[in-house]
DNA sequence: TGAATCGATTGAAACGATTCAATTTCGGAG
DNA sequence: CTCCGAAATTGAATCGTTTCAATCGATTCA
């Protein structure tokens, strides 16, 4: 075989098992290293699998969304791995009539008809505004809040206003500070959008959805002159390796990343090979990570 | 055809074609943002060209790397984006033979004979010393060059050397930290070897051959009470996103990430479309971004 | 009205691996 | 030496799309 120079036909194989030997990752933002650390995970598994990945990044878009997935399908991968911005009710229908397997990764599924790995996400978004009262704060802000539900941010709001009702802590204590993207420009945009509240109902912590956003929001405040977590504490949500290096070492909520994409991995191939294959909904547990933005 | 729900089979189109519509990309770590800088550059054409993309880590491992060309080419795919870990040139021929176009990524092609993008990482490597020799160092710490060949340091070393030479100091003045790994872990391996230097001997500055390792470096130097730049300047390479986040802003080598991956996605569409396609090197120059890392 | 031309529709072959049936080969036992 | 069963080999059909040839229909012009 090797003397010959022989490389098999995957395209033939694939017409003939009517599968192929990919499978699909489709993830709102690859440049967010949690989504890589997760694609790592992931990568454990097909490559032991012997499986390629494809990587989609849906850019926060559900058109681009929608558009991977009808590639996906045309590819006839063995499965997809998809963390959905929006709802994935038309995902999951369009691909099951197709007979491929679809695991949510980082959204718990409602329905059982099809596994599920995500972090309780209503627990970590109270872990860090709980952690934010403990240490004295009174007005919290959140940042985070799209236009657009996306799902994660929806359950970790939720987290910090059962915190604030758990505090006793009004409603209108915990500030909404929405953001035009989930990535370091929408924490910039977001500090603006904090400095720009009176000093005194302004908030004198943060929790933001995801570290990207706490950096850039860090990033801003400090080059406003703000003192973190003097003037203002900060929490992000991921602990991307990143949090603790950086100029304010960045107290987050940390997601088993890796476990994420590997278990995630795991339930998609026996999905897709295991005959008697039963629908699991995995969902790991956050740990909050105390470091300097909140601990002064 | 919307109407009966049809979904075309990409198997048999590829069978008969003898092609796909994907394009496989072969990066060292796609942990570090650098490389997923590049890939969303990448993603830019291929999503353009209604194509996928397939995700390969090679992990700096020669063997990986081999496996998945070898998968890649199973897969009749576009093309290959290969960011190479030692020399191409087994995947060179491997490849052409099957008539699957390469392009060479981050990497400076000897032959003429397949398109190459990269950046001139000599002029890299020369530009951070020269910089740290003008403000002042005498001897110069080189962190990353690895047992193993990587065509990246190798080159970045000579261009330290050079500018040694430049400004007419001992090629002993130049001293190399070797590391185990380009990341993080590394930069700490590294640190503590320069902290094994005795004072006297020990360089007051470091050039990291990239940001990962510059990052591991500061975290572990600053953890052992060291200043920076103060006891010991840093710049790394790559300019990432998180640089000038850090505890110390990073002073560092910019190379244009999202164009490099542009490039190379588009001359590989060319030459897998386009029957006149004419092979390309394309050279880009990099930039040196001085924070405070290295201006004290 | 017939022939010629052009477009449209239909038909068949091909891509290469897989799978199952059919045939051949081989070994052992009677 | 023959016969049977097991093992090995050969053969053909299949997957769904594409491509090219062939057939068919219609329109135009002599």
């Amino acid at each position: 075989m090797t003397a010959l120079r022989y490389v098999r036909n995957e395209s033939a194989r694939q017409l003939r098992r009517g599968q192929s030997r990919t499978i699909g990752l489709i993830v709102p933002d690859i440049g967010n290293p949690f989504f890589t650390d997760v694609a790592r995970g992931i990568e454990d598994v097909t490559s032991a699998a012997d499986a390629l990945l494809i990587v989609c990044d849906s850019d926060n878009g559900a058109d681009k969304e929608e558009r991977y997935l009808t590639m996906l399908a045309e590819q006839q991968v063995l499965g997809v791995l998809h963390v959905p911005v929006g709802s994935p009710a038309g995902a999951i229908t369009r691909l099951r009539e197709r007979g491929i397997p679809l695991v949510l990764l980082d959204y718990k599924g409602a329905s059982r008809k099809q596994c599920s790995v995500s972090v309780n996400d209503v627990a970590g978004g109270e872990m860090a505004v709980r952690h934010l009262l403990d240490i004295g704060h009174k007005r919290v802000g959140f940042v985070g809040a799209e236009s657009k539900p996306v799902p994660q941010v929806v359950d970790r709001l939720a987290g910090a206003r059962k915190a604030m009702a758990d505090r006793k802590r009004p409603a209108g204590a915990l500030v909404i500070l929405p953001t035009p993207s989930l990535n370091v420009a929408g924490g910039i945009a977001a500090a603006r959008s904090l400095l720009d509240i009176a000093p005194l109902r302004r908030p004198t912590a943060v929790s933001c959805v995801n570290d990207l956003l706490a950096i850039g929001m860090m990033q801003e405040l400090l080059s406003r002159g703000m003192r973190i977590p003097g003037d203002v504490a900060v929490v992000g949500y991921d602990d991307i390796g990143f949090a603790e290096a950086l100029a304010v070492p960045l107290s987050s909520v940390r997601q088993p990343r890796h476990q994420l994409g590997r278990r995630a991995a795991e339930l998609l191939i026996d999905e897709a090979t295991n005959e008697d294959h039963r629908h699991e909904r995995v969902v790991f547990e956050p740990e909050l990570i105390v470091r300097e933005s909140s601990n002064g």
